[in-house]
DNA sequence: CGGGCGGTAACCCTTTCGAGGGAGGCGGGC
DNA sequence: GCCCGCCTCCCTCGAAAGGGTTACCGCCCG
């Protein structure tokens, strides 16, 4: 086991699954010219973890307890403006891999992928390429423009998900019935939803909110 | 590489992330008891795969696309009773679970398990135990007790899903939007919901209907 | 500095929901 | 046979939802 080998592409996987951790490190160590450093199961041990090791690469998955890979991936980005990070989802059109590539994400990865894909996009992210399939950047470009809700339509959403009647957001957010209406208004104009259950159901499917 | 070294457990892995699977297969490999005799991506392909190779154990996801795990569970039981099969699954307290059991599992396991649980899982149900987590269990009692939805429930609320009015599903089903309110004033009871948005994101999150 | 957007709020009006009831047919299980 | 769950349908009625319109404030961007 040698220490850091010349050339050597050092990465550091992070996902919540260790068998997923597993099949990625099995993948890995089959090549001789990358190897896998470290491993992290949340965003926290993420951003320790880059801090401590300094990956050329690294694999992150969104979806994980505590921090997610979107705040992960800003973080670490604060700090390393040049970190090459690799997003990994595992639903196609999630438009959380929208906002972890603005948030600096080099990369992304389906975690149907096979193993070549796998391989091939940490070599390409590697050598500074941005590997973004197109479908995924005409999907972002859709998502950007009509489809993204504000913050506090967001709020609202997530409430209405929770079986909340407009009165009722209205006293948690400290607001008025009419203002929820109006923002219901919004919401449904943007996601193009024929009423509250419909806008919640295409939030959940674009990510926008969590179930 | 022995053929069927005996005593060995011979395993299916059945997944449509190929990471996964190769996951499973690493771990698996460092095991001396266990062998991985097989792979499959949906669930047609293990049915075919189970007449080939018959495995002592089947480790086999539940969402997958074309066939789906449960289905494969009961074709494959129907044809072998004496199959041992342990469920994936990457959500906690998804009903899936239960009618995989009930379709004849003998094993269930998160996707977020440590090699330790997969490995501790494929011995005892190849030992003929199954091993069904308590928090499970307690879980199938629950859910099979009062809050199953009925065939004709889970039409209704996949439409109102869909962003339908009641009377636009009266007339997708054929009925009076009388019977489509009856029918709603049954779910919302059954599942405790507030109204159908809550009725339905609970759905969602126990697997009764699908995004 | 004007215009756009987010957030707030109000009005009117129609449609839809959902909570009460009740009720009949039909099948399976005790 | 009887009961129970499922499916069907009916009535009433108050409460919600949602479409239309208008308006003010603060902010950022061109």
């Amino acid at each position: 086991m040698s220490e850091s080998a010349a050339g050597m592409i050092r990465v550091l996987v992070v996902d919540d699954h260790p068998l997923m951790r597993e099949g990625i490190a099995a993948v890995i160590a089959g090549q001789d010219d990358m190897r896998l450093i470290g491993e992290a199961s949340n965003g926290a041990e993420a951003v320790s973890a880059y801090a401590a090791l300094h990956p050329d690469v690294v694999l992150m998955d969104l979806r994980m307890p505590g921090m997610d890979g979107i705040e992960a991936i800003a973080t670490i980005r604060a700090v390393s403006p040049r970190a090459r990070i690799v997003v990994l989802t595992t639903y196609r059109g999630d438009v959380q891999v929208t906002r972890a590539l603005l948030a600096g994400a080099s990369g992304y990865l389906l975690k149907s992928s096979l193993r070549r894909e796998l391989l091939d996009t940490i070599r390409d992210v590697h050598a500074g390429r941005r590997r973004v399939p197109a479908e995924i950047a005409a999907g972002i470009a859709e998502h950007l423009s009509d489809e993204s809700l504000s913050p506090r339509e967001i709020e609202v959403l997530r409430s209405v998900a929770a079986g909340n009647a407009n009165k009722r957001i209205a006293a948690e957010l400290g607001i008025s019935e009419e203002t929820v209406k109006a923002h219901m208004k919004n919401i449904l104009a943007k996601l193009d939803a024929r009423d509250r259950t419909h806008a919640v159901t295409i939030a959940i499917r674009r990510g926008i909110i969590e179930l």
